[in-house]
DNA sequence: GCCGTTTTCGGCCCGACTGTTTTCAGTCG
């Protein structure tokens, strides 16, 4: 799909764009680009079927923008946009990665310093010729540097859901072969983790050779970093690595085993695995010459001693010795959600209708969804006062009794202030369904401030659920500052739910303050947070960082049934 | 460049915060 190719193409222009002060284009390069990057299906298969007129269908995306995308679906290229990177070659993805650091930098840092990526921009900042330029000073050279350190941490890592789509594709692809009986990833997409380094695929074959002329042939790459009888390794042109390895069908389970790692998983396991005699490599598990358990993952746990472990726990976090004892937790599983409390719609900063998402949400085999639209101080989102919240109620109750097969909750992402107060009043608080709170604002107080401040928050009797409760996006800010130890334990106090929020860049709470939360006796919603109706799918990657913290189904109050969830929300009342 | 139960032309999310500034531009959400 070159849906992502095109998204960010358009992104990249809109940043052009933005550096020459054009205004009003940029926001609609980045409207489409974000239409595109969430569009359900094949931007190429959608142009081949209805040309320029399906195109221009997509919300968004008109003449001019659809004429972009046909160039580059013909010529693999957008002249124009060649045209503004000869004039300013800079490498957008990792500068846009400093936070504090946006197109008008961007400009004047390449204009004055001939800056282009991170590792010029560095240079320049700890000579000190940044804070020399006109409207830089010290400050804002120290606030680059810090944000060179925090996306030089992230580099070479991409967000699980970023990758993931690609990932399906790809064993797609290897599946359509028909050469193939196994076609997996392994690795870190496997257990499901925040983010992949690259992604590993095992396939077993009759023919290794063909299939590995076959996803050449199909694949397109930058780079190849290396090929033989067995395995190839390439670079995407998104930019990530992917090896291809293929397996003796006999070895399968325990090469799978391997490669899914994690590597202190695999570590403990083979000492394990010699304590009781054995040898345990990638090659099989044996008793001196004598292969014992390989075919499948399940034979060589079995073998071990234990159950089957979920790819999302093998961390080496007390999986090993707890399957050993019996006591590992039955994970909550992919299709156990009944339902989404936090959705937004066109009533706020969403995409779509309530009417729209309800429908979406339903067609995904959800029961029950809560409208959770901002409230008034998130000025930019067109966020609810009370008197809007009232009328929304009433399009609710309204809407609730002409469509079938979905409950729709009333709520709302009410703004917690400086002061821990909520932007909308008590009142009309009582007459939601589902109050959920969230920090928007002023990230940078200290630890006791904004522990303070939530924790205060969270008394609110009309107060259900603690929004993505640290406030972080995965490479792009850190959570703030916040005693969770503090915050888990006034949770469970007043019987306040913690969101595990399964936005890609969010996936907040994380995986290991949610097993810290579960095991302290607090309930957690596993909510999409989805701004459109394509973004209920993020909610696989919530699930996933709920298993990864060992969270049972009974821990999640949108798994209960609606009645059931309906109890639950009245107890703090 | 997009879009239309306020418009096929004339609008386009807007307020807070930061750091550089003597009145504001850039960035973020």
């Amino acid at each position: 799909m070159k849906n992502q190719e095109i998204a960010k193409i358009l992104y990249n222009m809109a940043t052009y764009l933005a550096m020459e002060d054009v205004p009003f284009k940029p926001q609609a390069y980045e409207r489409a680009a974000m239409a595109l990057e969430s569009l359900g299906e094949d931007v190429e298969g959608l142009y081949k079927k209805e040309g320029m007129k399906g195109l221009e269908k997509i919300p968004g995306v008109g003449r001019g923008i659809a004429e972009k995308i046909e160039e580059y679906l013909k010529t693999d290229k957008v002249k124009e946009y060649e045209k503004m990177r000869k004039t300013m070659p800079v490498n957008m993805d990792e500068l846009g990665l400093v936070e504090g650091i946006g197109p008008k930098m961007m400009r004047d840092l390449w204009k004055h310093l001939k800056v282009k990526d991170l590792k010029t921009l560095e240079a320049a900042a700890k000579v000190g010729k940044i804070q020399k330029l006109p409207h830089f000073g010290l400050k804002t050279e120290q606030n680059i540097l810090n944000g060179i350190a925090f996306a030089k941490k992230s580099k070479g890592r991409w967000l699980l859901g970023t990758i993931y789509p690609y990932m399906e594709e790809i064993v797609a692809l290897l599946k359509d072969s028909n050469l193939v009986k196994e076609a997996v990833a392994a690795g870190s997409i496997r257990r499901m983790k925040e983010t992949i380094g690259d992604v590993d695929i095992l396939v077993t074959t009759k023919k290794p050779k063909e299939i590995i002329e076959y996803f050449l042939s199909h694949m397109k790459y930058s780079k190849l970093w290396g090929k033989g009888p067995t395995k190839v390794s390439l670079r995407t042109l998104q930019g990530f690595d992917i090896d291809v390895r293929v397996l003796d069908e006999e070895v399968f389970g325990v090469g799978l085993q391997y490669f899914t790692g994690s590597k202190e998983h695999n570590v403990k396991l083979r000492t394990h695995a010699i304590q009781k005699g054995y040898k345990l490599s990638e090659y099989g598990l044996f008793k001196g010459k004598k292969r014992i358990a390989c075919k499948t993952e399940e034979e060589v746990y079995k073998a071990l001693g234990m159950p089957y472990i979920e790819p999302e726990m093998r961390e080496d976090t007390g999986e090993i010795e707890a399957a050993l004892r019996g006591k590992l937790p039955k994970v909550i599983g992919y299709d156990s959600l009944k339902g989404d409390l936090q959705v937004q719609t066109d009533w706020s900063d969403g995409n779509n209708s309530i009417e729209e998402m309800a429908k979406e949400a339903k067609a995904q085999g959800l029961e029950y969804i809560a409208i959770t639209d901002h409230t008034r101080d998130l000025a930019m989102t067109g966020g609810s006062d009370e008197k809007k919240l009232l009328r929304q109620m009433a399009a609710i109750d309204k809407l609730n009794r002409k469509i079938s097969g979905i409950k729709i909750l009333k709520g709302a992402e009410v703004n917690i202030r400086r002061d821990g107060t909520l932007d909308i009043a008590n009142e009309v608080l009582a007459k939601l369904d589902v109050v959920g709170v969230s920090v928007h604002t002023l990230f940078k107080m200290t630890q006791k401030d904004m522990t303070e401040r939530i924790i205060r928050a969270i008394r609110n009797p009309h107060v259900d659920i603690l929004f993505h409760p640290t406030g972080r996006l995965i490479h792009e800010r850190e959570p703030y500052a916040l005693d969770m130890d503090a915050l888990i334990k006034e949770a469970r106090k007043t019987g306040t739910v913690l969101e595990a929020n399964a936005s890609p860049r969010r996936l907040d709470l994380k995986d290991t303050d949610i097993k810290k939360a579960v095991q302290a006796g607090v309930k957690l919603s596993i909510d999409s947070d989805s701004h459109r109706k394509e973004h209920f799918r993020f909610l696989k990657f919530g699930i996933a960082q709920a298993r990864r913290g060992w969270v049972e189904k009974n821990d999640v109050i949108n798994a209960l049934s609606f009645n059931r969830l309906l109890d639950i929300l009245a107890r703090k009342r």
